[in-house]
RNA sequence: GUGGGAAUAGCUCAACUGGUAGAGCACCGGACUGUGGCUCCGACGGUUGCGGGUUCGAUUCCCGUUUCCCACCCCA
């Protein structure tokens, strides 16, 4: 037998019906702040992501789906390509190639699969879905405004309290600029240089690839030692700082719960000033159900313009499952409001042309066979969730008139053609 | 990439120190030829994840492998 391969899965009915109802209520929140759709290729240049997130990253670094294409003809070198393990550098990549700064201020929303070769667990999968937003554009319209920070914030929690997410803890940090982080890497280093010895396996590696995340570390006995470590809070400059207050002073206004953590630190080398995630403590390891950040320097990264921007992106498998514990998908599933069963030789037809009419109505509609005996009719009916069960025989077709049921009180009714959809509806 | 646990019918799970695979639910049919849910009866359903080994005999023990789960790592 033919299996789906290692971390993909098919997602089947009723679960489709709790991932549909999230992307439409992700959609309905999105537009009342008047963000907007866009789609970019599932593939781009390998290029792309080892500029943009970083080729140190752990992501880069090990976790891609990378192949070189054939060239066009034989003497063409062939282009490296890669599935992309995530939506932020395609999307500047297409602000830059679009020259959307001429647009002004981008709000912009995807959502999509994403891919990285990790080893699956809970809450992990090497494809996944991710829904994000970035709000890019020239500082003059506004993106490197805090008040771009809190908006999305505030957007988001507004969208988790929608789904009915309860429990969920925002934590909020300022990684610093360019200049901040070179200052606090260095200083890092240095403090780390006489007690690393001291510390975990884990943090003796981190200490030389990437400093900045020995805060990530959860062994006890080291945590008395990074206590005394430097914090980026420290190292902010006057802009940062400022920019990093004016951020919180607007979520206490509108009232969006937030918890300061100056170990947050983020895997991907884009990241600027603020930083956050949004953990759910009933996820198992994989507790960040999104996570996202300013990434001011990305498009000159990628060649482009100055382009400050926010995004983030959310983790929907993750989302899904916090959600299925309060909200199963039965309960969002839209279920038939009639079923229409024929009865007897020659009914077919008849059902065909009554559904017809029904379904342009609006309606519903599940159809079952003139093979079926009533019984059977009935039996699908009530498997199906239909809240009523429509008769159409002989009996019926010559009247003009059908058997109209309501399976929970049992109540049945006669109704003349045209009164149906109305009926049904009531 | 590392460590641990698991895999038996569509689903949830049984099967004694190795003796030849079973239940509940689901599905299909009947009791009931135009009236469901309840009940009763019946049928269907398995290379015990896959491959090798030990044994008279392996779901059971051993080795390999694949997948899932948990944790590390990393991230969403």
């Amino acid at each position: 037998m033919i299996k789906a391969v290692r971390g993909t899965r098919d997602l089947l009915p009723p679960e489709t019906a709790l991932w549909n109802f999230v992307e439409a209520a992700v959609r309905d929140v999105f537009r009342a702040y008047n963000f907007q759709e866009i789609r970019t290729p599932i593939f781009e240049s390998t290029e792309l992501f080892a500029r943009g997130v970083g080729e140190e990253t752990d992501v880069v670094a090990k976790e891609m789906y990378t192949w070189e294409d054939r060239g066009r003809a034989e003497s063409d070198r062939g282009q490296s390509l890669t599935l992309r393990p995530e939506n932020t550098a395609g999307v500047v990549r297409a602000y830059i190639e679009h020259k959307m700064w001429d647009r002004g201020l981008n709000k912009l929303y995807y959502i999509g699969p994403q891919f990285r070769r990790e080893r699956p667990q809970k809450g992990r999968y090497r494809q996944f879905y991710q829904i994000g937003a970035e709000v890019i554009g020239p500082a003059s319209a506004g993106s490197e405004s805090p008040a771009r920070d809190a908006e999305v914030l505030e957007m988001l929690s507004t969208l988790l309290d929608r789904l009915g997410i309860t429990g969920w803890n925002l934590e909020l940090n300022s990684v610093g600029c360019a200049n901040d982080r070179a200052a606090f890497n260095e200083a890092l280093r240095k403090a780390l240089e006489p007690v690393v010895g001291k510390m975990c396996v884990d943090c003796q590696r981190r200490a030389v690839t990437n400093p900045l995340r020995v805060f990530d570390c959860k062994v006890p006995e080291d945590q008395p030692i990074i206590e005394k470590l430097p914090r980026i809070s420290q190292f902010l400059d006057e802009g940062c700082r400022k920019h990093f207050e004016q951020v919180q002073e607007i979520l206490t206004k509108v009232g969006v719960p937030f918890s300061l953590n100056d170990r947050l630190v983020r895997g991907l080398d884009y990241y600027t000033r603020t930083a956050f995630e949004f953990t759910h403590g009933a996820l198992g390891a994989q507790n960040a159900i999104l996570g996202g950040g300013r990434y001011d320097g990305l498009s000159e990264a990628l060649g482009g313009p100055a382009a400050p921007g926010i995004g983030f992106a959310i983790g929907e498998d993750r989302l899904v499952m916090s959600l299925q514990e309060s909200a199963p998908a039965e309960s969002v599933l839209k279920k038939p409001d009639v079923y229409v069963a024929a009865l007897g030789e020659g009914m077919n037809g008849e059902a065909a042309r009554l559904v017809r009419e029904l379904r342009r109505h609006d309606l519903v509609v599940d159809l079952g066979d003139e093979s079926f005996r009533l019984k059977k009719s009935f039996e699908a009916a009530t498997k199906a969730g239909a809240k009523y069960i429509l008769i159409v025989g002989e009996n019926e077709v010559k009247a003009d008139a059908f058997a109209l049921k309501n399976l929970a009180t049992g109540e049945q009714v006669s109704v003349q053609r045209a009164d149906l959809a109305k009926k049904i509806r009531q």
